[in-house]
DNA sequence: GTCTATAGCCCGATAGAC
DNA sequence: GTCTATCGGGCTATAGAC
């Protein structure tokens, strides 16, 4: 009852992994098949073993690195109360996968997927952003985020939050991001408590 | 004492006009010369008079972006005097192009200039953002901004002030900047100031 | 399953007429 | 200055041996 592919040794997880990194770095269609060969060690044939054409494996890792991270921001959500308790979540969430796991953090918040899926949602339409709108929701309702579009606030919020993880990646922000976490975390909200 | 390429028809800004859009909406490597061709009305012989290839074409949409937008902050920042007001003049002037002239604000918000130009410095460390920067740390010593990192309490006001534009281009936000401007801008300033 | 070699296509840039 | 037609290069995807 196995899939009918076997991975033995890997590979396809090396493709998938070299194959981000390229896509987040040089953009979708800058990245050959020769490009993908060289960083995953995996031979052109096997690719083509793996996944249909280039399109479908930038749309696996698309829907992997999504559905993980969604994941993650769940875990993380459980043993929060408080709306400033959730959205802090997020924030370290954030905060942590920028050092833990960039290439999966570099792909959430540079990677056009429009230039391989014509009409896909845009990430910010996905469940964890989803998620936020939610929490701001609720912390209107309950009194901790001040009144208002509860759209309008959970935008102030994660910019507040998203912008510096940007700039940290482009190297214009010197300091790790955990050194200024906090001040960045009060400053955001700030920006919406009631 | 005239340019030596004289462009009667102004087939060069046409040019320069259909490229920014294209480049924006699919990216530096997606848009053929034929693209180009095609949504400017002006042959590929006379592209090519006017620019050198591709890239130099690409060059000097960006640079021309960009100075554009430093221009017009300077000249809004004349009649401002207090910080809250010069920030406010950057989130109005970000505002307002989103909607006079989207081309040139989704450039500024979403364009690669690495895809084309290898070791160009990110446009946060351009003109415009230095003097962001410049405004909160001034903001800083005269007690308007809270005291702390300039670096951190720059980014904490663009961030909340340019995530919604760019939602907004993603069509997440279904209203138009203008009617939620004044609460986006109070939220930005709450997250910063004294 | 995995490899190498290559077919077939499309693009950027140019040539040469007007 | 402007056009159309085309060349060479580099890409994706496949063929066929192992």
């Amino acid at each position: 009852m196995r899939r009918y592919k076997i991975d033995s040794q890997g590979k396809r997880a090396r493709v998938v992994k070299a194959a981000r990194r390229l896509f987040v770095e040089k953009g979708y269609h800058s990245v050959t098949i020769p490009d993908i060969v060289a960083a995953s060690g995996v031979s052109t044939g096997a690719i083509y073993n793996y996944f249909a054409n280039k399109e479908s494996l930038a749309r696996y890792i698309h829907e992997r690195t999504l559905a993980d991270f969604q994941e993650m921001f769940e875990q993380r959500l459980e043993s929060r109360s408080s709306t400033c308790e959730k959205l802090r979540a997020f924030a370290e969430l954030v905060f942590d996968l920028a050092e833990s796991e960039p290439d999966m953090m570099e792909y959430l918040l540079f990677m056009r997927h429009c230039e391989f899926m014509q009409n896909a949602a845009p990430i910010c339409f996905t469940e964890p952003f989803q998620l936020i709108r939610q929490i701001v929701a609720e912390g209107i309702e309950k009194g901790e985020v001040k009144p208002g579009d509860f759209f309008i606030s959970a935008v102030s919020y994660t910019g507040a939050i998203l912008r510096p993880v940007e700039l940290r990646f482009r190297c214009v922000l010197e300091k790790p991001l955990h050194d200024i976490a906090e001040e960045l975390i009060a400053n955001a909200w700030a920006a919406i408590k009631a």
